[in-house]
DNA sequence: ATCCTATATACGGTATTTCGTATTATCGTA
DNA sequence: TACGATAATACGAAATACCGTATATAGGAT
């Protein structure tokens, strides 16, 4: 239990959570590419699976990650299910961060408080 | 070794991955509330310890993390170390997400893809 | 130097996220 | 109905993040 929760207001508590897990659904670059992608038009699974070349399985959950948090909906076309951006401020968000990230491009990399995918675990001293 | 890493240029991978850990900082209750918290104005550790509740090395991590990610600054005075909102850029990435949480909050709920914390592991089946 | 306050860091344990692989569901068409 | 294509879901293993506790560092005052 989370020793937070204890002090702010349940409300508030929950509106914090989700607004956390709201972002963490921008935290994954697999995630961040589809969104990219899906700024260019409405897409179906299968042209994601082509352009991202990786399972389509994969791509289908990081879809519902994506739509559970709002950041897409979708649509059906017969076999297909077509993906596009929910609302014109996933574009504005990605647009922040891509600023705020080129103003910071060496800290982030030398962050190891989040580890990169994949990257060897970086112990916290020196 | 992700398999996306394979095929957009490495250049865009390396910014996706940035891009990604970028959000994964905003991705946690207790630094969205640090900031909140910070939104009002620069603050000491130990304030922000008193505000909080929570361990005083816990909070100065989770300040490190937002450092790190280009959220806050810091300047000493003293025996304190003041920390501030680095960019106003910050305030416009929390009011979009609060914005678009607060369309979509019985989703996010829902959501479980992304855990809340310390939330019992849902299954993914019905 | 020594003590005290303020802050930063280390590290093990546990929770959460992602991945790879396999399976299931759904829809159009033969 | 059966079949092929499209998409969604399941699940164990590996990677990553977070917390609690303990410890280290730094600056000011004595």
């Amino acid at each position: 239990m989370s020793a937070l929760r204890k002090l702010v207001p349940r409300q508030e508590f929950a509106l914090l959570e989700l607004s956390a897990k709201f972002f963490r659904g921008l935290g994954d670059p697999t995630r961040l590419k589809i969104l990219e992608i899906l700024l260019e038009g409405e897409k179906s699974v299968s042209e994601l699976v082509r352009r991202l070349g990786i399972q389509q399985g994969r791509v289908s959950n990081h879809l519902a990650c994506l739509k559970w948090c709002g950041y897409v909906t979708t649509g059906s076309k017969g076999r297909y299910t077509l993906y596009r951006i929910a609302d014109r401020r996933v574009k504005r968000l990605l647009q922040l961060s891509r600023e705020m990230v080129a103003k910071n491009t060496e800290h982030l990399w030398a962050c190891t408080r989040i580890a990169e995918t994949q990257r060897p675990r970086a112990r916290m001293g020196r």
